[in-house]
RNA sequence: GCCUCUGUAGCUCAGUUGGUAGAGCAGGGGACUGAAAAUCCCCGUGUCAUUGGUUCGAUUCCGAUCGGAGGCA
């Protein structure tokens, strides 16, 4: 068999899912997530992971991988979902990579091999402290110093970015800069097939995602949140998730159900239009675009079109 | 029925002491290399409700009409 990954990517709510699961039967496959949020156990309806129905049993990787106490991080994706593939691959079967996390899949594809490692977070956590008591403008400043580039091409207010290209060069003594020319010019570590799926309106996505919160809520996202946050768990990144975060809204009485599903959805669209941002620039992606109507027989069709050229 | 307030961008509202108007959100575009469902940047012409009048000039002042809110009956 070639070696050649399959990556079905694409905004939320657009039908990566049931694509994946259908060429996994098709091509005798497994799935592999590339998913951000997905990642942790704990986080099930809010984050439409595919239950077993949805799976149809086939093999899903890189889901429930993790519990929303602990952080996760790119690195981790990168070396972990490359452990799937692998052994996805020994078992003479085709990987599907499914999600919409671009990082996440660059990572996995091209292995950016991040090696700078501080676990305890001590360097971010003083980088941050450092932020808050000298100002944006003064760590640009010496970002700018040692980096001038990466200070060029950041704005100011990216204070995330900034912090993170310091925290580097405090680490490692090598720029970021350096880091990513590097990664850039090396060779992607897999052969892949890229395949976006998206509706070719974007009024029709909006729809789709909307409609998708409505049904997140009637199979009881609510109760979800309410027992994770009962147990103290919507902390760190899992507090960042679409569909809890909102919600928290609500349970804090902050403002009604109605207004926080309204919320959920919109931050939904918002989201969406991100990840179209970034896939739309990625020249390796086939897009299939379709019409509201479309079944997911045509999209399959025009999938394994792509994939047999 | 009378009185008061109100009608400006898709929404909520600001503003123009008369020289055709601007914020937030939405929407659109972009960025993104160990938090990424995160984080950050850029983009604002719209019959200023309609219709008469005053005026060199009205979205702004006056009248009428039609919406909306409140008060008195």
């Amino acid at each position: 068999m070639k070696k050649e990954i399959i990556v079905v990517c694409g905004p939320t709510a657009s039908g990566k899912t049931a694509l994946s699961v259908e060429l996994a039967k098709r091509l005798n496959g497994e799935v592999v997530s590339a998913d951000s949020m997905q990642i942790y156990k704990e986080l099930n309806i809010g984050t439409a992971k595919p239950d077993a129905a949805e799976r149809q049993g086939i093999p899903h990787h890189m889901l429930d991988v993790v519990s929303v106490r602990e952080s996760y991080s790119v690195s981790r994706y990168e070396r972990e979902a490359a452990a799937c593939v692998e052994a996805v691959w020994a078992r003479g079967r085709q990987p599907i990579v499914c999600g919409g996390t671009g990082l996440y899949i660059n990572a996995l594809i091209h292995g950016a091999g991040f090696s700078v490692c501080d676990d305890s977070g001590r360097t971010r956590a003083d980088l941050e402290a450092e932020w808050d008591s000298r100002g944006a403008a003064a760590m640009k400043e010496e970002l700018a110093l040692v980096d001038p580039e990466s200070a060029a091409r950041l704005h100011e207010n990216d204070r995330k970015r900034i912090l993170r290209a310091l925290e580097v060069y405090r680490l490692t003594g090598r720029t970021i800069t350096a880091h990513n020319a590097e990664t850039q010019t090396r060779p992607p570590r897999y052969a892949s097939r890229f395949l976006g799926i998206c509706p070719a309106d974007r009024a029709v996505l909006y729809e789709r995602i909307d409609r998708r919160v409505l049904d997140m809520m009637a199979r009881g996202l609510l109760e979800e949140v309410t027992a994770l946050e009962e147990q103290g768990l919507l902390t760190g990144t899992a507090a960042q998730a679409i569909g809890y975060k909102e919600l928290l809204g609500f349970l804090h009485g902050s403002c009604t159900l109605e207004e926080s599903v309204a919320q959920i959805q919109q931050k939904s669209r918002n989201y969406a239009k991100r990840q179209l941002t970034w896939f739309r620039r990625d020249a390796r992606v086939q897009w299939i675009e379709y019409e509201k109507n479309s079944s997911l027989d045509r999209i399959v069709e025009k999938a394994t079109n792509f994939l047999s050229v």
